[in-house]
DNA sequence: GTCTATATTATGATAGAC
DNA sequence: GTCTATCATAATATAGAC
């Protein structure tokens, strides 16, 4: 299974509105989305805030456009998985390596998408949380099935969920690709802790 | 090695100003610190926001403590860890169960130290920071002299620390007493995941 | 497409009566 | 210790010139 679809059309041409998403997802990741002001945004783009007018209806907009591009980056990919008759441990080992590469591709949308969304308003809101929550409903019931197969101990499957999830939380933090092990690496590292343990 | 000393001053005493961080904590983490407002805090509290200022001196001094609060919790712990002469596996063991001990226990003011201490003014800032760095050495240390004392398989300490802090992450939002599995159970499976992983 | 100027609203915090 | 009234500031967003 190779990773495909990962790229956006969002951050593909290279518009203004293109640059302003990027700098905003920056500036989201850095202060939050409240602390950041549309000045900040403008500054960082080299315009004054109300030109900023011209290529976006709001600072809400900005949110709710991040936030969807990094949910429909998974969503897909999801329905590959599902429709893959691969074994339960190739199908989390995939989720997983598509986890890092997500993050590591797009860290700052992605801290954004995890942390920010509070702030999208009705009745975007109900619609990224109800694709979230069918993402994690599709995640839980491969879990499910593998511990019914006997490929996976029987930990209860919303933990397993939601650990196996978390755990990637750092990476988009924390993760210099010029300073860190190469993003492969990582794949390796965090896939040997999350299916075998750290424990030799 | 039983948990210990993780009451905490602050909400030991109900005080007015006990109630306030609470509700501060709770406040925080459901909008943000940026996004909620004296006017808020004072709403839930049950009196008016200039009457808060006879109780804190400013909406950040409220972040600051909440930040402080759980900090505090954690560094004695891991004083007793390291000068502890136990195995590797069984240091590592007891900071889970700690994590998890603290996480469900104070919920709402961890989900403020890890989310929101961004928004700490200087001098504060640079304690709280060298205050968590300080922690995360420790924690690598120990995974470290796992390693080389062949009690831990040998993936990069990095990863493998912040692979674990974060893994407890979902707890601060997701875990509601009432519905989910009881903390003794959390603290197996995610000890069994951590430690020997998913894979049967 | 960018600017200046400004409308409107909300914020953190203070002063002073009770 | 709480209130009402208010200050000073800063936010999002719009109008209209260039």
């Amino acid at each position: 299974m190779p990773l495909i679809g990962l790229k956006l059309k969002v951050v593909n041409q290279r518009t203004r509105k293109t640059e302003i998403l990027e700098v905003a997802a920056e500036l989201f990741r850095e202060k939050g989305y409240s602390a950041s002001t549309m000045r900040d945004i403008a500054d960082r783009v080299g315009i004054e805030a109300a030109s900023l007018y011209n290529h976006i209806k709001s600072k809400e907009e900005l949110l709710t456009d991040i936030c969807f591009a990094i949910g429909n980056m998974f969503v897909p990919e999801m329905r590959q998985v599902i429709a893959n008759k691969e074994s339960t441990l190739s199908k989390i080992q995939y989720l997983i390596n598509l986890h890092i590469d997500i993050t590591t591709q797009h860290a700052a949308m992605v801290s954004v998408a995890n942390n920010e969304w509070r702030h999208i308003k009705e009745p975007k809101l109900s619609e990224f949380l109800q694709m979230r929550d069918n993402y994690e409903t599709c995640f839980k019931d491969i879990i499910e099935i593998g511990i019914r197969k006997g490929e996976l101990k029987n930990i209860d499957s919303t933990t397993s969920l939601y650990t196996i999830l978390s755990s990637f939380r750092w990476l988009q933090y924390w993760y210099k690709p010029d300073r860190d092990s190469p993003v492969d690496q990582i794949k390796r590292d965090i896939s040997e802790l999350l299916l075998k343990g750290i424990k030799k």
